[in-house]
RNA sequence: GGCGACUUGGCCAAGUGGUAAGGCAGAAGCCUGCAAAGCUUUUACCCCCGGUUCGAAUCCGGGAGUCGCCUCCA
């Protein structure tokens, strides 16, 4: 029974769908106007291993993940660059996807963007207007947060200390100042309504994006625990105010990736981009170096353990690569059955703990190692089988990349005048390696030692490794 | 000031009352012509002080330290 931490109740609750087996499911999407950096590869991959494992029980997820595309900060951004709106945001909103789809994210069901849902907003503004929880003043509309009563539920925030705090935006256009806007006047870069030329707020995008693709009442609503005030206590109010009924069963947050204890923001400017890191580590070592940490927990970002995170995903693959080339094809079979898969469910439905779910994988990991040790392709093929759908269940890319033929053929050619040994000068590519592991072979059976290891040395020379195995050499790119 | 979270071995980290998973790093051994990979073994007075209990890292109280939200923010 899977159990998940609700920031609602701020207890660990029983996961029941509303409605059977279906389970929707939305998360707070990017506002596109920049880079994503690791915070952000943080929040999406943690729902990403969430929407995998609700498909992995064998539910039917519909999964709604917004773009904001009307923003202020885009439209600063096309003011600057002297272009529009559109073009910032189409252009951040294709990184942010490539960045997605880099880390291996699934494509969620729905990625509806905000300038394309304006009349829903429109139709759920004058709906709250209608029912006194909305009011227009001079072009802007703004939400009665007092008439309102739950306000403050979800941060647990005490409304008359809301009121007492400094920092609220004051306006003399607000009747109270809780009050937040829904609509707000925008003669240049605006949208018609019923109160003219204007944007809507942000907090209104989302209760509109939702209840157009999930409905009124959906399971599950995500995001980072920085949204938890005002953003989502908000949308609270704007959605139950205007179906009066229960907006989200489930309420989730993850916590922060920090740096040097501090979360990392672009305010603080002390973000690294998905894309500078990927230039350093792949994708599977990225998702390995969130999963090592629950999802509430902040998560501290540092070089070593990034490479702690890198040597540790290596030996899962490690594994995987070797052991089910030992097995064959034939022998690698997923038991759904197996006791590790059912320490593997205990862990992830206890709120999604992926240490201990990791720790499953690294003893598949192990155990398929042994059996190879001993020599048992049927074992080594049922362990190694279960551990790669596991890992899929997490996300992780399973692929190692091969170089390809033509990076290789430009390694060789800066060792061309080493490579004597060789016979036949027409060969190349792969078809070279191999005929060399075939050389180099038969000289460890001459035990010619000397040609072995000059094979071996000349090649690690362009960042290739040969690994003898007991009955085959096999070679791979130095990292 | 209000609300909330965290403090476990060299580093990261799980742990939801019965005596400390796992990963990285380190050490020893096995395997291998050597190397790589792998296998085996190996290191914890759980921030401090009280309390509850037969028994607490886990519950309660107090203290110290760190962080987050309360303003755009994943």
């Amino acid at each position: 029974m899977l159990k998940l931490q609700n920031t609602l109740s701020n207890t660990i609750e029983e996961f029941k769908p509303l409605n059977g087996n279906t389970v929707t499911m939305y998360v707070c999407g990017p506002t596109v106007y920049d880079y994503p950096h690791l915070g952000h590869a943080r929040c999406y991959i943690t729902w990403d291993i969430l929407y995998r494992y609700l498909k992995f029980l064998g539910y039917d997820v519909k999964y709604c993940r917004n773009v904001t595309d009307v923003d202020d900060k885009i439209l600063a951004k096309a003011h600057n660059e002297n272009t529009t709106a559109e073009a910032i945001s189409s252009k951040y909103y294709q990184i942010f996807a490539d960045a997605m789809k880099a880390l291996n994210n699934l494509q969620p069901d729905f990625e509806p963007r905000a300038t394309k849902t304006i009349g829903e907003m429109i139709a759920l503004v004058k709906l709250l207007i209608s029912k006194g929880y909305a009011y227009e003043a001079d072009g802007d509309v703004y939400f009665r947060v007092k008439k309102f009563d739950g306000y403050g539920k979800l941060s647990k925030q005490p409304i008359d200390d809301l009121e007492a705090g400094a920092r609220v935006e004051t306006s003399s256009k607000k009747e109270d100042a809780l009050d937040f806007a829904l609509w707000k006047k925008d003669e240049e870069n605006g949208y018609k309504s019923p109160w003219g030329i204007g944007r809507p707020g942000w907090h209104i995008e989302c209760s509109a994006m939702s209840k157009k693709y999930l409905g009124e009442q959906i399971d599950i609503h995500a995001g980072g625990a920085d949204l938890i005030f005002p953003h989502h206590e908000n949308e609270i109010a704007q959605s139950e105010a205007a179906s009066g009924k229960d907006f989200v069963k489930y309420w989730l947050h993850n916590g922060f990736v920090t740096i040097n204890k501090e979360k990392m923001s672009k305010s603080l400017k002390n973000f690294v981009t998905i894309n500078a890191l990927l230039e350093h580590y792949d994708a599977d070592t990225i998702r390995f170096f969130i999963l090592t940490n629950h999802y509430r927990m902040p998560v501290e970002f540092n070089d070593e353990a990034l490479l702690s995170a890198k040597t540790g995903f290596k030996r899962l693959q490690t594994a995987l690569d070797e052991v089910s080339s030992f097995a064959g094809k034939e022998n690698i079979v997923e038991d759904k059955n197996a006791e590790e898969v059912e320490k593997f469910k205990n862990a992830m439905d206890n709120d999604l703990n992926t240490s201990v779910a990791l720790s499953v994988l690294f003893d598949l990991a192990s155990k398929a190692n042994s059996a190879k040790a001993n020599g048992d392709k049927v074992l080594a093929g049922k362990y190694v089988g279960t551990l790669k759908m596991l890992m899929s269940v997490l996300g992780f890319t399973c692929k190692k990349s091969q170089m390809s033929e033509d990076e290789l053929n430009n390694r060789l050619e800066t060792i061309k005048d080493k490579l004597d040994f060789v016979e036949d000068k027409s060969i190349r590519g792969y078809a070279l390696i191999d005929k060399v592991i075939e050389i180099r072979a038969n000289a460890r059976a001459a035990k010619n030692w000397d040609l072995a290891d000059k094979i071996r040395n000349t090649f690690d020379e362009i960042g290739i490794i040969f690994k003898d195995g007991k009955d085959k050499t096999i070679w791979l790119e130095k990292e």
